[in-house]
DNA sequence: TACAATTAGTTTGAATATCAAATAATCATA
DNA sequence: TATGATTATTTGATATTCAAACTAATTGTA
């Protein structure tokens, strides 16, 4: 196996451990996946509108109107008027939305010391220096 | 910011765009997400029963059964009968499910050339032993 | 061997998820 | 002010998923 295969191997088998987790830890909690991940966006960026939203989420904004009223129902997020144009909507976090990103962001914290945990204090720099690298660039 | 929090950061961020990745070029395929799933898993591992199939996808097997049958029914796959318990049916990848896995993993090793192009060879193999490590032991 | 318990897979009914296309409201501008 | 563009919602159709009920086959055991 040339090291190209090794490194695909090795990367999808790293993405997929990722994914299960990830989906693990959203039926944990009271929301779906896409309720989830809207929340994740709205909490990492702040408040949006509905089209930026639905360009986070990679879906469309009819997809994302019914995400939102779910999200609204539940009281995790909400729509604000902007004064300045009456067609859009930002999306806001409210107390309990905000709530559920701290939590899922300390899920999150707790598998990245999980994964510390097996590397020495060197590779640790290593992998932080190239993601770095890979994020800014490869995608 | 300390260096969990830095790493944890780094990580998500490398996680969705591999995500977004995924799905688009799920997108250009006639085959919906959890089809795409299911190949993979049928390309990787193998023939295998429809329990096993569900576990790998992380789905119930009435899930499991709906999406095989999309599967037969569009020539990607088909179930074969075990003589020796005939409750069990191996779900096994038909000449055009190989072929779609194929060229799913030619899609793979694209992405990681993409990646490998923004590392240096040393980094190149860093990355490598650090995810075999992170797969072998944190998940 | 008979019968209960277990296992594998399917079916069903309900809630979600998603898209494309049609619609409504608003804005920008010619 | 009319026209075209933009933002979000609604609608109708299809896909996804689960839990629970169900069928068929196998295994354990009395």
């Amino acid at each position: 196996m040339d090291s190209l295969d090794e490194l695909t191997h090795e990367l999808f088998t790293f993405f997929n451990g990722f994914s299960s987790w990830e989906n693990s830890v959203i039926k944990t909690s009271e929301l779906s996946v896409s309720e989830a991940h809207a929340i994740e966006i709205l909490g990492t960026h702040g408040q949006m509108k509905m089209k930026t939203l639905a360009g986070h989420l990679g879906v469309t904004t009819g997809t994302t109107t019914v995400t939102v009223d779910r999200l609204e129902k539940k009281d995790y997020a909400r729509r604000e008027a902007v004064k300045e144009d009456r067609r859009i909507h930002l999306i806001t976090l409210t107390q309990k939305g905000q709530q559920a990103f701290a939590e899922h962001h300390q899920y999150h914290s707790n598998l990245t010391e999980q994964i510390v945990s097996v590397l020495s204090s060197e590779e640790n720099e290593q992998l932080i220096s190239i993601l770095k690298k890979i994020n800014a660039e490869a995608f």
